[in-house]
DNA sequence: TATAATGTTAACTTAATGTTAAGTGATTGT
DNA sequence: ACAATCACTTAACATTAAGTTAACATTATA
């Protein structure tokens, strides 16, 4: 399940927003200043940060900009809770690279379908392709079949994104060399085959179809 | 390369845009209007328009909706850019006949991927070729009668296509024999029967006439 | 009608692909 | 720098579909 991060100084509000986002079935971690909060995403990455803008010390604003500097969080997305008619801090907000934003008071209901409605369209805005049950992720290299994550290694990789880039097409196998191996380098001649095997197991042997005589094609 | 149409009323959306799309190599150009952007496109056609829903003047989804129109933009693809939580006219949008949508705040790295992944996915269709009720599909390999696809072996398909390439005319056995076996192969003299017979079971034995004493020809 | 050409069928042969496991080279982490 | 792991390739062998053949049936035309 979804991990979340709480930053908030008040410790009503990082009981209250815990408790009502584990009874949802998230994992809640918690935070009372940015600095705690920075020192805990080293070694736990959250996929959601909830950020109080208004904090003693060191600010949500600026935690946010030092979080939008580290790698491991590029994943991340990161909410801002603000006071009420606090528009210039909103903007400020979403220029440190925040995701979105809820005002206090806060009512549960509201965060949480924000909440669902970041995940979901953060989903969505992630770069990947999805072909009936294959969603290939073009940024992790992974191949998510039925739900399933795998890892795929390059070539397989190369390979089945030929293959997925025309459904249907079949490739032959001087245009899978061509595409995948490039122009020049001499493989034997059951290489692709191998190749082709081991992508079967990762989806299954129903989505590779092989035309005999012309080369393979994907379907779904 | 491609061209990209940027359409804005924020000029610093225009500049920041315009900046990462021509850091991957598009060609960029930029109306600051939904005027502006009808008036450009009559004489320079992009193959994408990423289009701002909310601008003074005429909106997004109606300057959407003009291009739609446009027959010179029927292969050009739009994709809407909508502030948050713009729900309504997300679905809006894509009735207007976009293609899909990106939400602000914009991350460079999601918008790019969207691009690539829309390019991608519009470079769909595939080459074929059709005669009468027998359609041949270059990149499936595959023949369609009466709208029943049916897969072809190699053997059938070179025969086909080359009884194909010029409907009417009399192919003899040796013409036929060396352009789908090769000038050295020697196969017996009933192999070509066997084929066409296979060929007239997939399409019907009115495709496929025999001149005796010379050959077979199609007609449709 | 006679006969050479083509149609039809099913068994047979071959070429293409599937599979496996071992070997080789590259990459990673310590 | 080193070991350890991983990706990739290779080659032998297994399997399967495509292609071929030959015997026999049918048809068109002289």
């Amino acid at each position: 399940m979804k991990k979340i991060l709480i930053v908030d100084d008040e410790k009503d509000i990082l009981e209250f927003l815990g408790y009502n986002l584990r009874k949802e079935g998230y994992e809640v971690i918690e935070a009372k200043t940015g600095d705690e909060a920075l020192h805990l995403v080293k070694n736990n990455i959250p996929d959601l940060i909830i950020l109080d803008v208004m904090m003693p010390g060191i600010d949500g604003i600026e935690t946010c900009q030092s979080m939008r500097e580290m790698p491991k969080l590029k994943d991340t997305l990161i909410i801002f809770l603000t006071a009420r008619n606090e528009d210039f801090s909103q903007i400020a907000g979403l220029d440190a690279g925040a995701d979105d934003y809820v005002s206090k008071p806060i009512k549960p209901k509201v965060l949480l379908s924000r909440i669902k409605a970041i995940f979901r369209r953060n989903q969505t805005q992630s770069d990947l392709e999805s072909y009936g049950d294959v969603e290939i992720n073009y940024d992790t290299k992974q191949l998510k079949f039925k739900g399933k994550e795998q890892s795929l290694t390059k070539k397989e990789y190369d390979l089945l994104l030929l293959l997925c880039s025309k459904p249907g097409k079949v490739f032959n196998r001087e245009e899978i060399l061509q595409s995948v191996w490039g122009g020049d380098v001499v493989v034997g001649n059951r290489t692709i085959d191998v190749h082709i095997k081991r992508l079967r197991e990762k989806t299954s042997s129903d989505y590779i179809k092989t035309v005999k005589g012309f080369g393979y094609k994907f379907i779904f």
